[in-house]
RNA sequence: GGCCCCGUAGCCUAGUGGUAAGGCAGAGGUCUGCAAAACCUCGAUCCGGCGGUUCGAAUCCGCCCGGGGCCUCCA
């Protein structure tokens, strides 16, 4: 079956073939690190996950890139108000941010290149749209002048004509011959200099624009044309537009062949803005004692292009939905295996699980209609096992199917971790079982409630099977029921 | 104003021409000492509203209502 994405180039479904075969190059835009990413970052830092995670799973070799930006306006200014160098100001973030990526079990780039390591790329690549008439100089700054490259547009498809060329806007502190040509390179400011956001070129000090890093520290790392290119659909406009016309500008070739935007995520129904104070950190979340887990499940279950409506309701149906998993998967691990010859539905549940799991994610990543088949191949396994035993060979098709499934949407063991008790604890909860087996074997009901009401009470649920009891802890309440 | 997206059961989310998939929540049942888990059954006679195209539309077209996004540095 053939793998497709919708491709924002083309607004249209396309079939996805790498450049090289078996080889996929992909750039995602990272953080700006002056702020702790929050929870809509993540949905698309996800969504880079996911489709990392499955073009691996589908047998590629995947070089996957993702940039730090760590020198911009926002940097600059509050590296200032605090008196440091934007280099200590970013460092915080920066660790932050792979805490955060590590806590969401998000399988990591290969190489994460920093805008402020990388400034002698950038200035080639502006020398190089010098020298081909595409960028002019003024007073220390350099400009792309949009009306030298005839396609410029054609990602957004934005109709640039209601700007009138010449118009000088007035909250722009540089001074541009035309207001839709964008900044390569920012002469210095005093500010600048203050915070070490400063390099020296041949054209005066300054620092790069913010869309210049992505085209060159993108080449650099994928070439000048690669596969892949991913970030939020706000930066459709201007942000990836202009990376292509720098891009193609300097080099005449097409730049990226596939671009795939996040939609953004609503909170509560409402946008996620600052003024609302609703852009949750996900350290935020956790301390109120979110499940990352759950977290990782919400935004994984909407299509990527759909808007997600975020919220602490679904945080907990995300988390019910995630028992049920993890249940099965314990299921999984102690059936016993029955006669070796003997014959169940469970390969033949493997095989459609897998193939209907395959399907959904070929058809532009589509994660709900995943996760479908998903759940149907666990209520379906669950009644096979319920109608009787299964070989062992059966039955490792089917943990093998799910270890399969797991593999893209990575909750299992992120689950188990978060489930994780400390020994000693357990060594009590061990002690009371044995007590209410024994009381449970002298049909003393009575006691066997009183000791399942106290474990109740420490947060463990219990559970009698046929092969005994078996316990675990109950997940806690994942934040204010009022929230 | 320009460009674009969405509105599916109580909630969340797939489906985009052939008669609605999954999760959560809910009801009944099987199992259980009782529970829990699991399984079985039930739930949208219908997919914001109205009109149209079609043998047939949640899916295409038009209008309306409601929500959202982008339009120079917000993922």
């Amino acid at each position: 079956m053939a793998l497709r994405f919708y491709n924002t180039l083309t607004r249209s479904l396309q079939e996805f073939h790498p450049v090289e075969p078996g080889i996929v190059g992909i750039y995602a835009c990272g953080p700006t690190v002056y702020q702790l990413p929050h929870i809509g970052n993540y949905r698309t830092f996800l969504l880079n996950d996911l489709l990392h995670r499955y073009l691996q799973w589908k047998g590629y070799r995947v070089k996957f890139v993702m940039n730090l930006t760590d020198v911009d306006d926002r940097i600059i200014e509050q590296a200032l108000a605090r008196g440091v160098a934007i280099d200590e100001f970013t460092e915080p973030f920066i660790r932050g941010f792979f805490d955060d990526q590590q806590a969401l079990n998000i399988r990591p780039a290969d190489v994460y290149p920093r805008a402020t390591r990388h400034v002698s790329e950038m200035v080639t690549l502006v020398e190089r749209l010098l020298e081909r008439g595409h960028a002019y100089l003024v007073d220390g700054s350099v400009y792309f002048a949009i009306s030298s490259l005839p396609q410029y547009g054609r990602l957004s498809r934005i109709d640039l004509s209601h700007m009138r060329a010449g118009e000088r806007v007035a909250s722009d502190r540089y001074e541009k011959e035309d207001v839709r040509d964008f900044a390569l390179w920012k002469a210095a400011r005093d500010e600048d200099r203050r915070v070490g956001a400063v390099w020296p070129t041949a054209w005066g000090d300054g620092r790069p624009g913010w869309h210049l890093e992505c085209s060159a520290m993108s080449m650099a790392e994928l070439g000048e044309s690669f596969d892949i290119h991913t970030g939020g659909e706000d930066l459709i406009f201007p942000h990836h537009e202009d990376e292509i016309a720098q891009s193609e500008g300097a080099t005449g070739r097409p730049f990226v062949r596939f671009w795939l935007h996040v939609k953004h995520l609503l909170i509560n129904g409402e946008k996620m803005s600052k003024s609302l104070g609703n852009d949750y950190t996900l350290r935020d979340l956790l301390q109120q004692g979110h499940s990352a887990t759950a977290i990782r499940y919400l935004l994984l279950s909407a299509h990527y292009r759909k808007e997600l409506n975020f919220t602490f309701d679904g945080l907990e149906d995300a988390r019910a939905a995630l028992r049920r998993l993890l249940d099965f998967q314990d299921r999984l691990e102690r059936s016993p295996p029955g006669d070796e010859g003997g014959d169940s539905a469970l390969p033949d549940l493997a095989r459609t699980g897998l193939a209907d799991f395959e399907a959904a994610l070929d058809d532009d990543l589509n994660a709900p209609a995943a996760l479908a088949a998903l759940f149907t191949f666990v209520r379906e396994t669950n009644a096979a096992l319920d109608r009787g035993t299964a070989p062992a060979a059966h039955l490792e098709q089917v943990r093998h199917a799910l270890r399969r499934m797991d593999e893209i949407f990575a909750v299992l063991d992120l689950a188990r971790a978060e489930g994780q008790v400390d020994a000693r604890f357990a060594a009590w909860v061990e002690e009371r079982l044995a007590q209410r087996q024994a009381a449970r074997a002298r049909r003393d009901f009575a006691r066997a409630d009183a000791i399942r009401a106290e474990l109740s009470a420490a947060g463990v649920l219990v559970e009698d099977t046929p092969q005994g009891p078996r316990w675990r802890r109950e997940a806690p309440r994942t934040g204010p029921a009022s929230a």
